[in-house]
DNA sequence: ATATTTGCTTTCAAATCGAAAGTAATATTA
DNA sequence: TAATATTACTTTCGATTTGAAAGCAAATAT
């Protein structure tokens, strides 16, 4: 695939326009999630998430997060063909800004949301240091 | 404009890519953005913006964000065919989503974000609590 | 040796987009 | 008061991006 120069080519100087130019598309946040969540990912289970992204996406999105140094590429231990992908601390940090987005949704789409997420919500509301401190050392 | 069912077609029950499927596009935050900044807006005002929107997409936008309930669409008091846009609360809670991107972006794309923006970040890795408050209190 | 799995790429119709021009109502200017 | 300008949109249309499905090559499992 060709990633085109992401950079140099955004629409202002603004930091939230900016970020969103990088990665402010509907899938690129889920693939970090899954990713501070389960620390370690690989193509097929990206696939497997709820979303249900299709594959041509899921692909280049992870060709663009890694170009932008989201997030590494590395080769199974034993599988030739199979890619484990996680976050570079680059990556780890867009975990407060997801964290934000779980906060507003707990709060305004209450009723539709998972369980577990309310909890985490319910955490990060009561300590949000100790919460994301959790995630983010390693 | 029609503005069909946003809700009911989330993706998924999780409350990210539920946030994402409401105003995860590129251009939703960029209002919140102004309104959090000046506080009330016009069309044109938003038009004036660096980003430079289209009309056609700022009109949509504004649209699903009042019926979204972010925010509200006011008479001018002395121009019958101005209105004014503001948050509402619920508009207003998505400023610490807005205050992580700008964080990240401080970090990681220094070198191309306006000066104002770099005082800002600083200020939120100062005293976070303090600095949303300031905005937040009206 | 054959079948299956994985991580993609290709194809294509549909949805979304930006740019530009158009419109209708109001406000300003001459 | 008649002509001009402004505002908040809407319309049009070609280009870009998307999702769904099928295809593919290399590696693995049977």
């Amino acid at each position: 695939m060709k990633v085109k120069n992401i950079k140099n080519n955004f629409r202002s100087d603004c930091p939230i326009s900016s970020a969103l130019d990088l990665f402010g598309d509907k899938w690129s946040l889920l693939i970090i999630r899954d990713l501070v969540y389960f620390g370690e990912r690989t193509f097929k289970d990206f696939s497997g998430a709820a979303e249900k992204i299709s594959s041509a996406r899921l692909s280049d999105r992870l060709c663009k997060l890694e170009a932008l140094k989201l997030l590494n590429k590395l080769n199974h231990p034993t599988n030739k063909k199979v890619f484990l992908y996680s976050l570079t601390p680059k990556g780890m940090d867009l975990f407060p800004v997801i964290a934000e987005y779980v906060k507003w949704s707990n709060r305004y789409l209450n009723e539709h949301i998972a369980e577990p997420a309310k909890q985490f919500a319910k955490n990060l509301e009561a300590d949000r240091e100790g919460t994301l401190n959790q995630f983010m050392k390693q």
